[in-house]
DNA sequence: ATTATATTGATAGTGACTATCATTAGTCAG
DNA sequence: CTGACTAATGATAGTCACTATCAATATAAT
């Protein structure tokens, strides 16, 4: 108690950060209730009890709700930890599992439901989709890093987008359909990646 | 003339793919003159000498102007009809040569000027994105007959990922700055995914 | 307590897109 | 050629995401 555990920063701050978690929690609720497209934002900010402009000062986009995700940042920050010796796909392999290896049984079910809400609303899924192409370049510089080569290497960004490219034909709702599933899927996909890509 | 070269589809067809034509065009022109964003489907119309309800019948949407793309399918078609022996990314290499080696320079530019828009403005590019996601899933297939195996194996589809992803961090603005740049380096990629990805 | 500043809600707008319906224009028999 | 059938159009009214602005309010600092 002594110690500042918390910086409890101001009660205004505090405020906020409850606002914006109020906002979410409804809006994700209402989007399992009712359906992404049904939902407007003005049933949302009335059940988190703000008004529609305090939803975008929050979120500057309804898309936003759902896709303010905190995944790529530790990602990659597990990625720049492993050690320096490893391939970068073992480093890979490695910081996929350290990363989701932490995650309670509810929150893996929470990042579940809500990656099926993204990959099945063309709007959320569009937008998953150009940010994570945006991440393929900061993923090569990392890349580059390890290799001790440039990123904007032909071969760099070409592994770099085959590599994510990989990543994300594994990810298809069709023969995946579960958390397990999903990673067994993509430590396959780092395997062949491994090998060279035989075919 | 004895022959029906283009069958004549009736005045109502013609008439059709003329209000189409324009409607493309003027948007092309509009989006041109003043960017994408500032140019109003109204405006569109107006231009077109249609009225906006007009224009949402042609097209479902402001981006289906843009990104109405006949590419997709020739390119499937060329890679189906390479021959058999040709291992997938020789096949892919080949079909790019010969679906961009008919165009005349002003098409070559038309679509130059097309791809820098869809870059540019975000809306587009990532709806570019989802189409070529989407894509991926047939490519795979064809990559499975190719190679005598299921398009739904692990392997495949991670083939198939691998190949998109690469192709996709080809098209880099940074460093890529002409339709010949970008050639070279979709034939730098395909060269190094034949390699096996050597880092 | 008082001043300065951050946050809010209300209001009014823009623009993409949808639904509906009467009018018009192309088609096709007879 | 004419009239009935059908497809295409334009007008109207509406929804919803999102923006801009501004007065009212809540927090912070002195």
């Amino acid at each position: 108690m002594s110690q500042d555990e918390r910086p409890a920063p101001g009660l205004r701050e505090r405020k906020k950060a409850k606002t914006r978690a109020a906002i979410q929690r409804h809006a994700l609720r209402l989007f399992h209730e009712q359906g992404y497209e049904a939902t407007t934002v003005e049933q949302i900010a009335e059940a988190a009890e703000v008004s529609p402009s305090t939803f975008f000062r929050y979120f500057a986009t309804k898309e936003d709700v759902v896709l303010y995700d905190a995944f790529d940042p530790i990602l990659f920050a597990q990625f720049a930890a492993q050690p320096a010796e490893l391939s970068p796909i073992q480093a890979i392999r490695r910081s996929v599992r350290e990363v989701f290896g932490t995650l309670t049984a509810e929150e893996m079910t929470e990042q579940w439901e809500r990656a099926m809400l993204v990959l099945a609303v063309p709007e959320l899924r569009m937008r998953m989709l150009d940010t994570t192409v945006a991440a393929t370049q900061q993923f090569a510089q990392m890349v580059a890093k390890r290799v001790g080569r440039q990123a904007n290497e032909p071969a760099v960004r070409a592994f770099a987008g085959a590599v994510v490219g990989a990543m994300l034909a594994a990810a298809d709702l069709d023969t995946v359909q579960s958390m397990g599933d999903y990673f067994e899927r993509v430590d396959a996909s780092l395997d062949y990646l491994e090998a060279g890509l035989p075919l």
